[in-house]
DNA sequence: GACCAGGCACATC
DNA sequence: GATGTGCATGGT
């Protein structure tokens, strides 16, 4: 019953967690700033997205409301120090735009729909990939999806568990279909794994001191 | 100055 | 369907 996969998988949460503990994500204070952080983190260092987010928050702009009234100009000014502002600045009105057109504005209402039709009515809003999907879901609706991201990928895959060309849906499937549905599981992984990428599995100069050491492991040009 | 950061859409082959 | 490219600020 307990495959190595899954043995392997809850051993890395273990390790992690030990290491690390709670990470306490997503580190917003509200579902609406989840939601505008996952659109603006995408390709972006978080701190850059505070810098955002506080510009928009000074501006009274955390709100769904302002945010569809205020002109594209001006909301990309705001969260200018996300970088490729003018991309995610018409991301965020695309959103607004579905948010009203299906939702009426209501958050609550959005996630009152069932966590599958929810994912893809969300895939198809131009501008929220599967990562920002699931990181929508999962930390914002608190729904049972697993996010994965390029950090995810890499210690995976550096360690055995993924192939290279392992694409989203099969690194997702990898932990759904070996862990229970459990939220603040899923929660906690996807921020460990983050801390871990960030601290010790980045592209180069590749890994060093990483909780996950004792476990198979293999960097990319050694295999 | 190069590389990277909690991606995504679009063009091209 | 795989691969390449633009977007763009700010830290190391």
């Amino acid at each position: 019953m307990s495959t190595r996969t899954a043995r392997q998988l809850r051993a890395f949460f273990d390790a992690m967690h030990d290491a690390y503990g709670p990470q306490h994500w997503w580190p917003a204070r509200t579902p609406t700033e989840v939601i505008i952080g996952a659109v603006l983190t995408q390709n972006t260092a978080w701190r850059n997205v505070e810098r955002a987010i506080d510009n928009l928050r000074r501006s009274k702009m955390l709100d769904w409301s302002r945010l569809r009234d205020v002109p594209i100009e001006q909301l990309a000014e705001l969260i200018r120090p996300a970088g490729t502002y003018q991309v995610k600045a018409r991301r965020l009105k695309s959103f607004i735009a579905w948010l009203w057109d299906r939702y009426d504005g209501d958050l609550e209402r959005m996630f009152a729909t069932s966590l599958p039709a929810l994912r893809e009515e969300l895939l198809t809003i131009s501008g929220i990939g599967r990562e920002t999907a699931d990181a929508i879901l999962l930390y914002a609706g608190g729904l049972p999806t697993f996010v994965v991201d390029a950090y995810t990928a890499r210690i995976l895959h550096r360690h055995g568990l993924i192939d290279d060309s392992a694409d989203y849906d099969e690194i997702k499937d990898a932990f759904e279909s070996n862990l229970p549905a459990d939220v603040p599981y899923f929660n906690e992984y996807h921020a460990l794994l983050v801390q871990v990428g960030k601290q010790h599995c980045r592209p180069r100069p590749k890994c060093e001191g990483c909780p996950l050491e004792p476990f198979e492991h293999r960097v990319e040009g050694s295999e």
